[in-house]
DNA sequence: CTGAAAGCGCTAACAT
DNA sequence: ATGTTAGCGCTTTCAG
């Protein structure tokens, strides 16, 4: 039986599954047609619309005493201002898109995204602008969203996860739509974007590892089609040259940003450049692989050898806490993006804006 | 050093930082100011405006030439509709929304939680419907979607992880707008929702364990205040009764559905009852804490005691891949959410529908 | 300070 | 098969 499966209710029969037995409950009324219009709010108070409206929207102007009126009569009406017309009207939709164009859905789940969804969602919080999270994985959902956005539903974007052939931020960004990046495409991105400074932080983490004495550091790299991989093999490699130590071709080797490629390129520099006393490792999860190859060949961390990842995401904490690892401020990257995205809302500028956030080395056992 | 921090960059001063040397990219022109309207997509094309109406809605009964003759227009001016028109003209919104309201924010990154998303966004993808994910931490937040919605912004509203005391699915549904619960409230939960069967799930599962000839089975259960966790203590209740089994007081230890609870809980148990030949954990987490206990004690699994959990997160394929669970059917779930709103926005019925999925038993080496 | 009136861009019902 | 017309509910001048 194992590996097999029963079906949980078999013996019982107590259940409707879907679309043989559905339980229908209590019946109730409800009224659809018609919610009260700002018309009937303004016939209830005995003023005019316009009058209504200045109350609504907190305008400036309005007798107390007709406030006061006005308001009882939305109160006792239930009225809730019907947000397509006042959109229509010339106002703004009130709302902004975050959208995650991941079609490899696991991600989904990842800290990382997790952490900046939090962040936008808290600096929205205090406003008047209600967050849309949106998924765009086949190109129907991207021309939905387009769609979508260019129809005045939302008014700014803010994109995560792009890939750098995601045509997606430029038909967003050229019809005028407010839109912020989270990370570049490429070293010459031109939409606004917020990005972590991913070559400063791994020169960062290199130099912390020369400034140990060490001097044969290899580099585990990200997948070199992937910007933020280059950036971050281009702060090792500078880190080295500032340094005068020269930097060996076998001593980089690429991964993928996984556990397990961390793991495989661990191994092959244990065996094709034995002298290597420092690891940088382009991620978190490839670091953790690599200690992982490093501790099974017999190599003391970090008396022997020191590893440090960059910070993707915050898996460190989970899976070995004494990995130093080189943070990137999730909380404020969120916050620039609301910022950038409200002010460009504010007032639209001609202009593409680029915000690159300082990191940090989050020093641990392992380095 | 340890447990130090060193700013990134400190030894750069290449990037900016936020509010102090944004880089200022390239200068663009933007157009804002008035997307092509329908009327001068009319005018272009040399038709009314009731043909182009057609047209972008394929509508039948147009004349294939003038259709073209539309289509061509509306290419050469990159006419997109406006949404807020058209919704305010009385259709509909094209957009439903699913709701998180978890507080805590941690749930978000759950393998629950993205299973739902994910084939909600499936059963979506197909439909011109837009998803809209949305989360509600804060009261604030609440009253903002609720605003939102009746403001007529979404079609529908699908809620998650809805808590028994959140009055948020009776302030959707009380105003008419079609509503899906996730999970019930409470025995009577009266809003239409799509559950799993929690307790023939669990009586499913203590049957099993029944049937390998253990009768000394015990019960780790969740919060005693949330719904689900009551129908996992029904479920194990009854299946020992229906047993002729008498299921003593100290067999049940209560747990909150963390991993940690569940250690505690087994620990508990292997003190006070030691007679102890299975457990029915009312979560796959607390059971993975419990077989952590129980091997702690040098007890063999399943040989001595057998541990069966209930499969919330898909989680036990990355914990313990021996771990035997009682499997919801989530992807169906979302399905059937989407299927039950669009159901419902088709036609507004005055009954709240009712469905429950079955669930299975996924058999592995610990049970 | 407030009422009246002119649209916002679209759909749908009604003519033709 | 297609043009015309009347709103949808709100914001916003513009008069009073």
């Amino acid at each position: 039986m194992r590996g097999g499966r029963v079906a949980g209710t078999a013996d019982t029969g107590m259940t409707g599954a879907v679309g043989s037995s559905d339980l229908v409950g209590v019946v109730m009324l409800r009224r659809r047609p018609g919610s009260p219009t700002l018309e009937e709010v303004a016939a209830l108070a005995g003023v005019g619309r316009g009058t209504v409206s200045r109350v609504i929207n907190n305008a400036a102007g309005v007798k107390d005493t007709t406030r006061r009126a006005v308001q009882r009569a939305i109160a006792e009406l239930g009225y809730v201002p019907n947000l397509a017309a006042r959109t229509l009207a010339g106002r703004r939709a009130d709302a902004v898109a975050l959208v995650m164009t991941e079609p490899d859905w696991r991600q989904f789940g990842e800290p990382f995204f997790s952490e900046i969804v939090r962040s936008v969602g808290d600096a929205l919080t205090e406003t008047e602008v209600q967050l849309l999270l949106t998924l765009v994985r086949t190109d129907a959902e991207r021309q939905r969203l387009v769609e979508y956005a260019r129809g005045g539903r939302v008014d700014g974007v803010m994109l995560m996860s792009v890939h750098a052939t995601d045509p997606l931020p430029d038909m967003l960004a050229d019809v005028g739509l407010p839109t912020v990046l989270l990370g570049r495409r490429s070293g010459d991105e031109s939409v606004t974007y917020v990005d972590a400074d991913n070559v400063g932080g791994a020169r960062a983490a290199v130099s912390h590892l020369l400034g140990t004495g060490r001097r044969a550091i290899a580099t585990i790299t990200g997948p070199p089609d992937m910007y933020v991989a280059q950036c971050r093999l281009r702060g090792y490699r500078e880190a080295m040259e500032r340094a005068g130590v020269e930097a060996r071709e076998s001593w980089t080797v690429q991964g993928d940003f996984s556990a397990d490629s961390g793991h495989r390129a661990m191994a092959e520099l244990i065996e094709r450049a034995p002298e290597i006393d420092g690891v940088f490792a382009a991620s978190d999860t490839m670091a953790v692989g690599a200690l992982g190859a490093l501790r099974a060949a017999g190599r003391r961390v970090p008396d022997d050898v020191a590893v440090i990842g960059f910070d993707d995401f915050p898996l460190a904490q989970h899976t070995d806490p004494q990995l130093t690892t080189v943070r990137q401020p999730l909380e404020e990257i969120g916050h620039t993006m609301v910022r950038l995205l409200l002010e460009e809302m504010e007032e639209p500028s001609a202009a593409w804006r680029h915000v690159i956030h300082r990191t940090e080395l989050v020093l641990r056992g392992s380095a």
